[in-house]
DNA sequence: AGGTCAATTACGTAG
DNA sequence: CTACGTCCATTGACCT
């Protein structure tokens, strides 16, 4: 007997659940049923690291302090490097000396913070200065990605796992995964909930590893005009920029007052410019020509998850937040004492992201509310919603479903361990990509910019899978 | 309205 | 193979 005060969408909601517990039970039951009758163990490629000996009793939580708000003058040199470092590496760091903790607000060498375990970046840095110093030719860049947004045609039936594409590129959650937006390297970068960064060309069986940050990373930004720097950012409240030339992770943004930076956005043709979320629903833009923040809204009610520019206007931005909306604002006329959106798309519960399609005549938006959601037409008036089963629980990152590489198909993370494609045409889940390879739930993911059919998921354990197409 | 608390969940590793 | 520890998210229930 259902309890009567109980209102009707909890009652839906708690069937789903229940339906999907029960597929979850019969999914596992086969799974172990296919895990043991495959004999041959699968062996997957690995990051390593040195062993440092962590100690037993570990902060579970680094609170940031900035060094202003601790009392100690913002410049105190030298020492901040060792101090980071020391932190990390340290055997006798007892639970007592957390408050000692310095979070280094300067500039980090990347060899300082390199995790590798034969201490050699070299030759990882000397690619990555050697790909910033080729010239792109931006008429032909556009000109290829125009082409492959109307005439993509890709093959559902031919993406494929291969085995030689899956690794464990870092430690923990994945947070953020990125493909270098190059058309001849297969790079991936992936950040951690630990604040590292790692980085993994597709295939190969080297990994290079940075701990830049001291929290989650919230957002990976290749710069398309130099491909050796990269910014990140964190909950920890800082944006740095990982400069291959000067082998530097360098300081871009500290806010003042420590709060989360959870998302990080910039639009294609203003590379001066860095669009960030911090805090409690604040949209903030960072102008690196006067090293200030220009601008700083409070858009939302709560945490703002993720920021997406049209690609075809490029002052349009679609944020989404847990606030349970997704909002698309015009930047022209943001500057208000009152913000208003242009439009606003309700949901039940937080959105974790809302993305435009690739030629920005669609959004879609991922909430916990278990729908993935497409609005189409003029105006983005025209709404189709899907029930997509979006409890990921803690462990996991939150699903986030992306666009691939044309308007008609989404990308998206289940908890039976596959990839399902949302069609927009048939408004439904039309395929689910599997694979006996995939050990994992894949969270986050990541279309190559310019390699139609190569799809990267990254995992809560630090392994990432990429699909291609043969 | 806003703070606090408990429950939730999957994965890698240690045994 | 099993048990254990994880712990920066979200939500509802319950309290001021």
């Amino acid at each position: 007997m259902a309890p009567p005060k109980i209102n009707e969408y909890e009652r839906k909601r708690l069937e789903n659940i229940r339906r999907n517990n029960e597929m979850m039970a019969a999914l596992k039951v086969q799974s172990k049923a296919t895990a043991l009758s495959n004999h041959s163990k699968i062996v997957t490629k690995s990051y390593t690291v040195k062993l440092e000996k962590k100690p037993k009793i570990e902060t579970p939580i680094v609170i940031r302090r900035s060094l202003r708000t601790r009392g100690i003058p913002p410049d105190s040199k030298g020492l901040d490097l060792d101090a980071t470092s020391d932190s990390n590496t340290s055997t006798h760091n007892s639970p007592n000396k957390v408050e000692n903790i310095v979070q280094n607000l300067g500039p980090i060498s990347m060899k300082d913070v390199y995790k590798g375990v034969d201490g050699s970046d070299r030759s990882f840095i000397e690619t990555l200065v050697g790909m910033s110093n080729k010239e792109f030719s931006e008429e032909k860049l556009n000109g290829s990605v125009k082409k492959m947004k109307t005439e993509c045609s890709l093959d559902l039936e031919s993406l494929y796992l291969d085995p030689e594409n899956i690794a464990r590129v870092l430690p923990g959650r994945i947070t953020q995964v990125r493909f270098c937006p190059s058309k001849d390297v297969n790079r991936i970068a992936a950040g951690n909930k630990f604040g590292d960064i790692g980085f993994w060309n597709v295939g190969e069986s080297e990994f290079f590893l940075y701990h830049p940050h001291e929290a989650p990373i919230s957002g990976i930004l290749f710069q398309q005009h130099c491909l050796s720097k990269i910014y990140t950012s964190c909950y920890d409240g800082l944006i740095r920029l990982m400069d291959a030339e000067k082998e530097i992770f360098d300081m871009v943004y500290n806010g003042s007052d420590n709060a989360c930076i959870y998302a990080l956005s910039q639009p294609k043709n203003d590379a001066n410019c860095l669009y960030f979320s911090e805090g409690k629903g604040g949209l903030a833009v960072f102008d690196n020509r006067t090293g200030k923040c220009s601008s700083h809204w409070d858009l939302h009610e709560a945490r703002i998850n993720t920021i997406d520019f049209n690609p075809q206007s490029s002052h349009i931005v679609a944020t989404s937040s847990s606030d349970g909306t997704a909002c698309t604002w015009d930047l022209r006329c943001i500057g208000g004492p009152k913000q208003s959106a242009l439009r606003t798309f309700a949901h039940k519960r937080s959105v974790q992201s809302a993305y435009f399609s690739p030629t920005g005549c669609s959004l879609a938006t991922t909430s916990l509310d278990n729908t993935v959601r497409i609005y189409n037409g003029v105006n983005l008036e025209d709404e189709t919603s899907v029930y997509h089963f979006n409890q990921t629980g803690r462990w996991l990152s939150t699903f986030r479903a992306i666009w691939g590489w044309d308007n008609s198909h989404l990308f998206i993370g289940n908890m039976n361990r596959g990839v399902d494609i949302v069609s927009t045409v048939q408004k439904a889940t039309v395929k689910t990509l599997e694979s006996p390879h995939m050990s994992a739930i894949p969270c986050r993911f990541e279309a190559h910019p310019y390699n139609v059919g190569m799809l990267a998921g990254a995992t809560s354990g630090g392994q990432i899978y990429v699909w291609t197409s043969s």
